[in-house]
DNA sequence: AATAGTCACTTGCAAATTGCAAGTAATATG
DNA sequence: CATATTACTTGCAATTTGCAAGTGACTATT
């Protein structure tokens, strides 16, 4: 007898249907969320501002990490220089959307870890889809 | 001459003043949060409770996210029998303060993962400090 | 009383990931 | 023409992960 799908939107490999599970399956690690952090509240956009950023992240790991946004849909890639390729990168909606993510940590932080400031931008960030 | 030493709450080895930078100094990874989503909203409290989350946990990575959790302050071990050792963990306050951040990514998730089912527990943590 | 089972881990080890350093390709600057 | 800058890639040692198996203390079964 032929086994019954279950219709769900679960991508392949997920660990289970938490959606916590699954966002960390994309942001759990130490480095893909201050990528976010830059380009949500610190405005920004090219690889060499956030190599500048003060944790230092390794060139490769801010390689990998890009790549993995862009694939996840969070982050869009956009040229603006044929040769050598110069891209700048922008959230999209799905990644802009991890603000209030961001800013509950930002408060838990300042509660907790007394000294940590979270530089805030002014600047709303540019969402392109 | 002596270099002023600059007075902050910052740990030692932590990468930046940035609160979320220190906090994925302690839950930046694939697990950790799971366990904090255990104790939050599933109202779990042993070992053999957090392997059987739908995660499936390896034994060894549970032992050590439980022992961090523990020495960050997010979590109080509690033994309730002595021979063999048998504990319970709670969150603290500090752990528990977690709390609108699982739910900003609860709510990011149900968004954004179609299918993805967080288990609300309608029992409101217990808090040991 | 010997055997099997459970619970909360620890240990061993192969595989994957991380992080440091160095290399690279193209243009810009002095 | 030499050096610098930008945005990466590559190499490699060290750390972390994840699977399996082992351990010690009890409990339950035959």
């Amino acid at each position: 007898m032929k086994k019954a799908t279950v219709k769900t939107a679960i991508a392949d490999g997920s660990r289970s249907m938490c959606p916590i599970a699954n966002l960390l399956d994309i942001v759990g690690d130490k480095w893909t969320l201050l990528v976010v952090r830059d380009l949500l509240f610190l405005n920004k956009h090219r690889y060499g501002e956030f190599q500048n950023s003060s944790e230092a992240i390794p060139t490769n790991i801010l390689a990998d990490r890009l790549k993995r946004l862009e694939a996840a849909g969070f982050v869009k890639k956009e040229y603006y220089q044929d040769n050598p390729p110069r891209a700048e990168y922008f959230l999209t909606s799905k990644g802009a959307d991890l603000e209030p993510i961001l800013k509950a940590m930002g408060k838990w932080g300042k509660q907790y870890i007394p000294g940590a400031v979270l530089p805030e931008s002014f600047i709303s960030p540019e969402i392109r889809e």
